[in-house]
DNA sequence: CTTGACACCTAGCAGCGCTATGCCTTACGG
DNA sequence: CCGTAAGGCATAGCGCTGCTAGGTGTCAAG
């Protein structure tokens, strides 16, 4: 499949992978990639705009952790974070009813 | 959901509307709106470039209709437009069990 | 004769995700 | 000890998609 098919999906799939514990963008992709079986395998230049934008729009909160010498911001939900994920899965979930019924 | 969260899937769409019978754009938001059961009401001006797109990929051919003094575009799957529909249909489960997957 | 459904079209815009690139650190192999 | 790979963050620029908002015209019903 095209790789850019992420098809305005990546956003509650970045909220998903940080519901459990929080993670920085690197760890983010690596997440993505297993748990998709290697479907989602994203450029970083994917991941990175995007936590930003998530951050801006107050779903996520950020800070940087220098642990060993290496920078890292992570990243964890905040609480309209959490909200905003159950919505989105609704919304996924509808969309993808939708989408079933339409290819028949 | 929003209205513009087609997300890349309306090409599928748009072919499997076809698949059976001919119609034209009017005809397939109508249908879109039917077999999605109200999910996706497009507006006008999102399948009629769409529609052109796909002809120019080669996934269409249109004849004008007259019939009844109303001029209709009326389009219908080429061989290619078939096996696009077959490859598209794929990837979508594809991409959709992935973010299944990653959505939990 | 006006309203609403039918039917087509386009310009312009915004968002999303990709490519390409740059910068920095740590670990490892030769 | 030096090169390279892996880890880590970031941005500019671009292309595609789909939406908004407008325009044109026909036909049927009240």
């Amino acid at each position: 499949m095209r790789a850019d098919a992420l098809s305005g999906q990546l956003d509650p799939m970045i909220l998903a992978s940080l519901v459990d514990d929080p993670a920085h963008g690197y760890a983010i992709l690596a997440r993505l990639r297993e748990r998709s079986s290697g479907t989602f395998d994203l450029a970083e230049g994917t991941i990175y705009p995007a936590l930003h934008r998530l951050e801006r729009d107050g779903l996520l909160s950020s800070s940087w952790s220098s642990e060993s010498g290496r920078r890292r911001r992570v990243y964890e939900l905040t609480r309209a974070g959490r909200a905003a994920l159950q919505e989105r899965r609704q919304e996924w979930r509808h969309f993808s009813r939708a989408v079933e019924a339409v290819l028949g």
